[in-house]
DNA sequence: TTCGGTACATGACCTCGATCAATACCGCCG
DNA sequence: CGGCGGTATTGATCGAGGTCATGTACCGAA
């Protein structure tokens, strides 16, 4: 790990990112004033759950996993965050304890922001509240899809729905490359490896070819349909 | 399905929830002051996924089931709501469309409150942007909870689980009546109602006993090792 | 009391996905 | 070029839990 300064570039990631978009720009700037920017690397940990957080997470670049383990030690990811998003929120508003695991995925740059700042600024400005509110209830959505999806969902087809989300719409056929490794997207879907395989084998037959980590999709209907 | 008056026994279940705890009482009248009683006998539906919402809900007594349903028509579960508790808080902000179906799961009575005034009131009152946030932040760790659960328990564990949640801490042996049908639990849980009685099964012999709705824990540490 | 309906329990079966082990693939460095 | 380490695939096996069918206990109504 190694502290950086913060460039205009990585200002930019972060007011263009959809929890500062719409603060205005000044606040958004007062909000990163002091940030703490740090390079991380493949496998550090952030913080363990229960630990006590001072500060709220924003990607810069790279992956981050939040997980939780069972007593028999397996893990189950409660969330994969990528560049311009933000996360260890919650825990500001209880009790300054971590409720899981973080650790980097790959390379990152990290930022971090005093959450007690953040907060006081969410007190005494509407805007910064609003946000906030916003913020989290886009979570809480997110949060409700991956729990229906967990409990509705057969592996292919959790996988299809993956690929169509990453499908510009309008476009029958297209081709994109997957932004991290496959046993990551495997943990966010709730899935071993394995098993994330074997669904990009079920898939082939509905038009979905694998290459490394480059997909074609010739056909979303045959996907939307599965 | 009956419209009512509101009564001070009412107001005293709303006032006294988490919600509005946090909040001066005159906040909370306010908040309340214009609400729509209503009563509701099982199975009601009281929305669907897609559908425009302009209310926030509030249980006053009775029980609501929030869930999904796949494309095979099962159902899932995201959220089950019982006195005291509120939802369809997230729509307010998510372009006022339900991400979910709300069944009434016993004979109800339910509030509904005009979100745009709540909203209005959120953004002109920190206080009760404050507390919105908070309640946003604990939903955020219960859903969290529910997916590491799905992810990570054995059927007879999340059952444990839920047991051990109804404990009174510090009791090794204690007896409480469930406060829904066993089917309502079993969806909750993310399980099958077959699947909650093999559990009980299971657990038997780690000192449970069930006998209709009263259930009997003998020895919480034999649960908590499960 | 008997009837009928509803919740719940139990058994048999089967599907899905986890696990373990072996192999194939790919980038990397000598 | 050949060997190596990490990543992905494939196969075989197994167990958890969903589904369906049947049986039982319970409760209210007649």
């Amino acid at each position: 790990m190694k502290t950086l300064q913060m460039t205009s570039i990585d200002r930019n990631i972060l007011t263009g990112c959809r929890f500062f978009k719409r603060l205005p720009l000044s606040t958004a700037e007062a909000i990163l004033h002091g940030a703490a920017l740090a390079e991380h690397e493949k496998y550090d940990s952030l913080f363990r759950q229960g630990d006590r957080i001072d500060d709220v997470f924003l990607v810069l670049s790279g992956l981050v996993r939040l997980y939780r383990v069972g007593k028999d030690g397996r893990e189950a990811d409660v969330g994969v965050f990528a560049k311009g998003e933000l996360f260890g929120e919650d825990t500001m508003f209880l009790g300054y304890r971590a409720t899981a695991n973080a650790e980097v995925a790959e390379n990152s740059v990290i930022a971090r922001v005093d959450s007690r700042k953040l907060r006081q600024l969410a007190a005494s400005d509407p805007d910064v509240a609003q946000a906030f509110i916003e913020h989290l209830c886009h979570r809480g959505k997110m949060k409700e899809d991956l729990l229906a999806q967990d409990r509705l969902l057969t592996a292919p087809q959790r996988v299809a729905n993956y690929l169509l989300s990453q499908c510009p719409n309008g476009s029958t056929s297209f081709c994109f490359r997957l932004p991290f490794q496959k046993s990551v997207l495997a943990g966010k879907l709730g899935l071993a490896p394995e098993a994330l395989s074997r669904a990009f084998s079920a898939l082939r037959e509905s038009g979905v070819s694998v290459k490394g980590r480059m997909i074609e999709i010739h056909d979303r209907h045959a996907l939307e349909r599965f």
